[in-house]
RNA sequence: GGGCCAUUAGCUCAGUGGUAGAGCACCCGCCUUUUAAGCGGGCUGUCGAAGGUUCGAUCCCUUCAUGGCCCA
């Protein structure tokens, strides 16, 4: 490359009076970036070859220190000092930093390196690992590849990027700056393949089934709208996998299990975002107490593969998830938190009246169900900070549920609290046909009376249960709050990429 | 849906009824083991948007936008 041809001075800008402070940034990085052009060097390239990661030149130092390496990635800080140069170079692994000096790369490259390549770009370099009087270890570059020029600057080398919708808006500039947060989807991307690989183990098939649906059921929630064009019909996102879960079970998949993007149209909040990913699971001739054995064995399992321990740190609690977990009644503790009996709830107008009497807030109509879930939300929810199975829901809220023969008006259901947050909900599969048939009427019941997120009718779904669905235990649970609890993250916004925001 | 808070340079943040600052980044110079490198010099703004009050508004008022937290 040339050792001419500097740039002018102040770079290519003549006033600057109509562009913004960030402009001329971009203006300045551009013209180096065309410089590096004029010097013969591509500033986009093609392709590098890397012996080791950041994080291996760390770890393995000794076994390391002497030999020439190659490393790749961006460029954090440049620290020029004359006729050397320290740099920082971060990969996904890590950081490592580089050390060039002009005797050793020569007059024209080490120019090239101090006038052209800043903070941002990628580059390639090959040479020796040493380590730095003050212990820093280090290459010592004896040749490099200029890889690709970044346009725009990075934010603050020593505060990075911290405000939050920045951060949720260009996740890319988050992950380059905030090593923890590259570390929080690093672990997410463990916590799922743990979760398949236990599953596999089990002689569980990964399945796929529709995400588009004339018709949204399988859970309480209300659906996105789309429209197919083609066939000019109005389609659903689904709420849930489990109605198309189920139907596989009945053709003979005994153990199935999907982990896969669930879309509910309501608000937004810490807990929640319009899309998330849950896992559904079914298991045929299993029933909610295996389900409570899995679970727990399950989450258990995932803790120990990635973390290392079952024993996390959530948001200032100290949360033990190793088996077995508490298991209670709903009952037992309603009227442990609450003083209430929920058997004597026994029709709408006594659960309204209680709803009333204790000033709840009910956002849905006060039934028997809805009263009970409103109880727990506000009493019990609080202080279920270690692992508990909450079991034998009301049947109104359950329309998906076995029902206790010895006491009908609840079902063998469960769900699973850790760090005051529902985890899991699981049951013995309804798999009476007639009977689900009735608990969908029911359900358009409420519909009328005005809950919208009651379930539909699926007559494909009970047709699928007059084919026979042998007993068959079902387990759902929310990745998303689990990668929460397993990261420390207090918000599922800081678990998901790309959450939902308002368009700019 | 309601309440509170935030929005100032590329980033992180100060600030005042009299037209805006710091650190980092950036630019110039010096510097061959630094690491928030250092030293010297320099540049940088639609103060979220629109109205209003005022001689004068980034500041006070109203509305709106976006985000955060809490409540529903």
């Amino acid at each position: 490359m040339a050792d001419n041809d500097l740039l002018e001075p102040g770079p290519q800008l003549e006033s600057s009076e109509d562009k913004s402070r960030l402009d001329e940034l971009i203006a300045a990085r551009r013209a180096r970036r065309d410089e590096i052009r004029r010097r013969g060097v591509d500033p986009y390239g093609h392709r590098f070859v890397r012996s080791h990661r950041a994080s291996d030149l760390h770890t393995r130092f000794d076994e390391l220190v002497g030999s020439d390496v190659s490393v790749a990635g961006r460029l954090m800080a440049i620290r020029l000092h004359g006729k050397a140069a320290f740099a920082d170079l971060a990969d996904q692994s890590g950081k490592i930093q580089l050390h060039i000096r002009q005797d050793i790369v020569g007059e024209d490259n080490y120019k090239f390196f101090a006038e052209l390549v800043e903070p941002g770009d990628f580059i390639g370099a090959h040479g020796q690992l040493f380590r730095t009087h003050r212990g820093e270890d280090s290459v010592e570059v004896k040749s490099f590849e200029f890889l690709t020029k970044a346009l725009r600057p990075l934010p603050d080398k020593w505060h990075g990027l911290r405000d939050v919708e920045t951060r949720y808006r260009q996740r890319y500039v988050d992950l380059m700056v905030n090593p923890a947060v590259r570390e929080v989807f690093i672990t997410r991307s463990r916590i799922i393949t743990s979760i398949r690989r236990y599953l596999d183990a089990r002689g569980f098939l990964e399945v796929e089934t529709p995400v588009l649906l004339p018709l949204a059921g399988g859970a309480t929630a209300r659906p996105f709208k789309t429209h197919h064009n083609a066939l000019d019909m109005d389609l659903y996102l689904r709420i849930a996998t489990e109605l198309h879960l189920k139907r596989l079970v009945v053709g003979g998949l005994e153990r199935v299990y999907e982990i896969g993007r669930i879309f509910r149209n309501e608000g937004i909040s810490t807990k929640h975002n319009p899309e998330f990913t849950s896992l559904e699971l079914y298991q045929a001739y299993a029933d909610y107490e295996d389900m409570m054995d899995l679970t727990e064995d399950l989450v258990a399992a995932v803790a120990r593969e990635v973390l290392g321990t079952t024993r996390v740190h959530y948001q200032g609690h100290d949360i033990d998830l190793a088996p077995p977990w508490r298991r209670v009644t709903l009952r037992d503790l309603v009227l442990e938190h609450a003083g209430v009996d929920i058997y004597d709830l026994d029709s709408d107008d006594k659960a309204k009246a209680l709803a009333a009497a204790r000033d709840l807030t009910m956002d849905k109509p006060a039934t028997v169900g809805n009263v009970i879930e409103e109880l727990v939300d506000r009493y019990v929810e609080p202080f279920l900070i270690q692992p508990v199975f909450i079991k034998d829901y009301p049947i109104d809220i359950s329309p998906l549920a076995r029902r206790r023969e010895d006491m009908p008006r609840l079902v063998y259901r469960f769900e699973a609290f850790v760090a005051g947050r529902e985890l899991a909900n699981a049951f013995s599969e309804l798999n009476d046909a007639d009977d689900q048939r009735q608990r969908f009427l029911d359900q358009l019941a409420k519909r009328r009376a005005g809950d919208e997120e009651a379930h539909e009718l699926d007559e494909d779904y009970i047709q699928a249960l007059e084919y026979g669905l042998c007993p068959t235990g079902g387990l759902g649970i929310g990745i998303d709050r689990l990668v929460m609890l397993l990261t420390d993250q207090p918000s599922i916004r800081d678990v998901i990429l790309f959450p939902l925001l308002r368009p700019r």
